[in-house]
DNA sequence: ATGGTTCTGGACCGGCGGGTACAGTCGAAG
DNA sequence: CTTCGACTGTACCCGCCGGTCCAGAACCAT
């Protein structure tokens, strides 16, 4: 079991191996350097979790993948006016500009993401997650009228998702978020058309 | 200098370096790896490539990046009609929906990307240059009167890039395409729009 | 053929990093 | 205060992998 000094000290270590991602990316990281920066050396590591790094990596997507959508909070559930749209893109676009190059959970699952199932499903259960959030929005507008019936929720939804995420790759590997703003402009535009 | 000899075999070791990046997944390859495969040893690698494993990589994302823009041609330079976009839609599609799971040139850019400059200005040439085909096509179809005159260029053709990107990252992690046609389809429909 | 260059094979090295072993220390329950 | 499990520090192991070295084979020009 696990007392709560166990706990402290596990969190320490995901924190340390989140940390340690984001500033030396994932092909730099090693136990050793984790140990350090949580202040812990790999005996804990090991036992906390105990199948070693790809379990802490793991771990750590978990964390990050929940923090995507909390940072969009309370805007990702209050989609209802395009006013409330314009405030959601406006935070997006503010989260991504400051984690700049750095993307955790990107590199991560590039990194362990298609090797290991259950790396994938956390992937897929965050895309499904916010996928199914901006649906509700878009229906939510469509049942007030803003929206045009005869526009397809689900594929809006995917559209805009993949929008933020090339908008996000771009952003990473440019370092401009440019393109975020563009994409995603213009998916709202496209929602705002009144006529076909 | 080189032989032709030689450049036969600086050829099959950046053709092994790619096709281990693709199965093995790009932190996995190793330099014996590219050896085996391509009949060489590492004296040669490093004969042909003096400051090693970096400077391969870069080839190879070199290649790769050139192979992108190869892979849509004749399409993405007939951007004259709506026919002519679809087909090229159709040919992106197909082009990534084979390579499914496997995208050498992002993994290779997130993985080298953001610490070399070499590596970054790969990135950003293709990106670029992908997108002025893109805008070009825009401009064709707006001189043409198929597109609207008040749609910026610019912007819907970044937005396209980024839907490119986005559909592509989802697909590696997913293996589904649909994103990628969601978001392609979007934005064209956004650009067959008579009235805003 | 002969000299010089390019090309190739194979043996070697050094260190880095994931993982293990084990001997403790702490802390709470009885 | 004892005891037992959870917790922690240290030292160690070992395979892997990027990179080096060098001797020799192949190739080319004259």
């Amino acid at each position: 079991m696990l007392t709560a000094k166990g706990l402290a000290t596990r969190e320490r270590i995901v924190d340390a191996a989140a940390v340690e991602i984001r500033e030396r990316g994932i092909s730099a990281v090693t136990l050793d350097g984790i140990g350090q920066r949580s202040r812990t050396g790999k005996s804990q590591l090991f036992h906390y979790f105990p199948d070693g790094k790809e379990q802490l990596l793991l771990a750590v997507a978990e964390r990050e993948a929940e923090r995507v959508l909390e940072d969009q909070e309370p805007q990702l559930g209050q989609l209802a006016s395009w006013d409330a749209w314009q405030d959601w893109r406006d935070v997006l676009v503010e989260r991504y500009r400051r984690q700049g190059v750095h993307c955790p959970l990107g590199v991560l699952i590039t990194e362990i993401g298609r090797h290991t199932p259950a790396a994938q499903a956390v992937t897929d259960k965050l895309l499904t997650q916010w996928q199914q959030r901006l649906q509700a929005g878009i229906e939510e507008m469509q049942a007030a009228g803003e929206i045009r019936a005869d526009v397809d929720s689900t594929r809006a939804a995917g559209a805009l998702m993949a929008a933020i995420q090339g908008g996000v790759a771009i952003l990473m590997s440019s370092g401009s978020a440019q393109h975020l703003e563009y994409a995603l402009d213009l998916c709202l535009d496209y929602l705002r058309v009144k006529t076909s």
